[in-house]
DNA sequence: TCCATGTTTCAATGATCCTAAAACAATTCA
DNA sequence: TGAATTGTTTTAGGATCATTGAAACATGGA
């Protein structure tokens, strides 16, 4: 990922709707759901969240599709996997210090139970 | 870290400059580097420079400290952790999907090089 | 055709960014 | 001590960009 698209996602993970966006769509799975359901979960206008799904579409965070009559949205896992890396390894320069703090969160395992209820993208 | 902190890190990362201060400071590692020394390093004037600092102040991506004449700043690389926690666990909800990607991308190493010697920006 | 669903346009408001000049703070030296 | 120097921050201003709701527009199904 390069610099300026991180910073684009940077940008649209800023904004408190974009993020209960990405959230949602994250938690619904590759199903997604229809940009109608999204504006009554996240609590805004129809409007409003196309406004916002076009941002976070032109920073590569959601993917659309047209099903029957609703825009349906999902969130692209692989681009929200590039901006974790881009944070880690071109932001924080791979710095062992970052690295350190991580490892002792444990928050990386690499026996993940691969519960795959939400499906594999 | 809480969603509004996450937020405004994400709204610091998202500026050009701003982000540059970051990778520079990351880079410099916990001796930090002077106000003039940071304007200087990315290009901008010193009042430009001193806004965008206490900017990311506010987001607690860096820290400053008086040393006698100059403002050192350094970065926290105990929020930047937190910030891929958040973006890892909070933000994509710990999703098997992005673990899945990171994983395959073995950016996770417990065996780190650890080259410390502050490498090339 | 009629209705439901999404999208776009528009204008107004508000936030952000930048330059340059002035103000402020800490140190050095006469 | 007091003035000059260095380094940083604040302020003012104007320009640019982001956000919003309302309303108009487009499209797919009954």
């Amino acid at each position: 990922m390069d610099e300026p698209r991180a910073r684009l996602s940077f940008a649209a993970l800023s904004q408190e709707t974009r993020l209960g966006i990405v959230r949602t769509l994250v938690v619904t799975g590759p199903g997604g759901m229809a940009a109608g359901a999204i504006a009554e979960k996240v609590g805004v206008s129809p409007s409003n969240v196309s406004f916002h799904l076009k941002e976070l579409e032109r920073a590569g965070l959601v993917a659309q599709r047209r099903e029957s009559r609703s825009i349906v949205y999902s969130a692209r896992y692989d681009a929200l996997a590039d901006l974790v890396t881009f944070l880690m390894e071109d932001c924080c320069v791979g710095h062992p210090s970052v690295r350190a703090s991580l490892n002792e969160r444990a928050s990386c395992r690499s026996t993940s139970p691969a519960s795959d209820e939400s499906g594999t993208l």
